[in-house]
DNA sequence: AGGTGTGAATATATTCACAGCT
DNA sequence: AGCTGTGAATATATTCACACCT
C-alpha cells in the first residue's frame, strides 16, 4: 500500500521525521546524493528496518538496490512536516529562556520564523530585539490574529502560562509548545506539546537509580 | 502481581511519573490527603485506566473503595525516580539557555542542584553566578568527578556538544541531557535524552499542515 | 549482488470490564 | 456502593525475513 493519506502515517513515524530530515541536510551540505538505509540508520541512532519501514509510508521514494535519492527525501519530509514555507511564530514571555530561544539558531534553519514577542514588563513591552516587537500580552488576541502567527511557544513562569495560552488561543493560534512546567487546557482543536526539562531530569534520575540498585 | 522490580516497569509508564509526581505535590500543597485515579487523571490528561495500571506497577498502593493517599505515592514515586537525595547536575554552555537553565526554579524543587558550570569563554570561566563557579570545559574531567556530578546538561552550539560530552564522559557522568541539536555518541553505559525544540516544533507543524490539508 | 518495500511475527502499550477489598 | 487491581482484549510499534526490482 502506498501511504498517500498523511493521516495514516503512524505518530511514532511522524515523531522520527524531524530526525531524519536534520540527518539528511546534514548529508546534502557534505554533498552526498544517495544514501542508504543502514547508513542513515546510523546517524540517526535508529535501525535499517525501521528507516524502510518509516519512508514506506510516505510511497515509494527509494530504488532496490541502490538507495534513496538525499534531495528527494528532504523534499517529500519537509512538504509532509508542512515546513515548506516558513511557519510564523511567537514567543510567549521574554524572560532569559525565551530570548534565549529567539536567539536561536535552529528555527530559521528548519523554516521557523519569530515574529512576535509578547510580555508584561512595562520595561519591555514596547522594544525591539533583533527587529521583533515586544507586545503586551492583552494585545496577543490581536497581534496574533493579524500577523497570522500559527504557534505559540510558551515560556513564562508556570503561574501565569494557562493565562498566556488564553491570550493566544484567542487570537486563533493553532498549536502550543509549552515549556512552563504546568498542563495547559485548551480547546480540542489546538495542539499542545509540553517540554518539560524537570521530567526530563527525573527520567534520568531513575535510570540512574535503576543501575545504582542492581550493582 | 506486584511489580516489586523496578526493571519490570514498562518505560512508557516510567516516562509518565514524574508528570503524576507534579500532579500530587500539587494536591499535597492544596492540603488533599487523598485522591482517586480519575482525579488524578483529569489533573495530569490520562484516564483513569491508564493511572491504575501504572500506579500497580509500583505495588498495591491504594486502598479499594477509598482511592490513594497522596503522601504514599509521592514518597513511592520519589524512591524510585531516585531524587529523595539531590541529584547532582552541571550545565555545560553558559549562554543564554545555560544561564535560563540555571535560574530555572523547577530543578532545586525537583531534588536537582546544579553544582557546576562550563564554559570556553575566558569572559566566563572563573565567574561566579549565583553562587556556583564557572569552569573552563577542559577541567571537566576533574571536576566532575570531585565534585560526584551524576548529569550534565549540555546547553552549547551543535557543533561543540560531542566535545563537551566526551569531556563529563571522561568525567564519569552517569547521564547527559543534551539541548543541543545533534546526536551526541556516547559509551553505552551513559544514558542520553534529547531535547530538540525544532522537532517539536516540526511536529506541531506536520498536524497544523494535517488539519489544512483535510479542509 | 545489493538494496528497497512489505507482509507476518513479535513486542509493547492502552483500554476494557469486572472480580475483589473496604 | 465505590474504587482499586488486574487479566483479557485491543491497538500500536518494532523487528524479522524475504520477495522483488535494478
Amino acid at each position: 500500500m502506498t501511504g498517500r493519506n498523511t493521516a495514516d502515517i503512524p505518530a511514532s513515524t511522524i515523531e522520527r521525521l524531524p530526525q531524519y530530515l536534520r540527518c539528511l541536510l546534514e548529508l546534502q551540505s557534505m554533498g552526498v546524493p544517495l544514501v542508504k538505509s543502514d547508513r542513515l540508520a546510523g546517524l540517526c541512532g535508529s535501525n535499517a528496518a525501521q528507516v524502510r519501514k518509516d519512508f514506506s509510508y510516505l510511497g515509494e521514494l527509494g530504488t532496490r538496490g541502490i538507495g534513496y535519492e538525499v534531495s528527494a527525501l528532504i523534499e517529500h519530509i519537509s512538504e509532509l512536516l508542512g515546513v515548506k514555507e516558513r511557519r510564523r511564530v511567537a514567543i510567549v514571555g521574554y524572560g532569559k529562556l525565551g530570548s534565549a530561544l529567539h536567539g536561536y539558531a535552529g528555527f530559521p534553519e528548519r523554516g521557523f520564523e519569530v515574529v512576535a514577542l509578547f510580555d508584561v514588563d512595562p520595561a519591555k513591552v514596547g522594544c525591539t530585539f533583533d527587529g521583533i516587537r515586544v507586545f503586551h500580552v492583552d494585545e496577543a488576541p490581536r497581534v496574533v490574529n493579524e500577523l497570522g502567527i500559527d504557534i505559540a511557544i510558551i515560556a513564562t513562569p508556570a503561574r501565569v502560562a494557562q493565562l498566556a495560552a488564553d491570550a493566544v488561543v484567542e487570537g486563533g493560534v493553532k498549536a502550543i509548545l509549552n515549556l512552563a512546567p504546568t498542563r495547559l487546557v485548551v480547546p480540542e482543536e489546538v495542539d499542545v506539546r509540553q517540554v518539560c526539562l524537570s521530567t526530563d531530569l527525573q527520567i534520568l534520575s531513575f535510570r540512574i537509580a535503576q543501575q545504582e540498585g542492581s550493582r
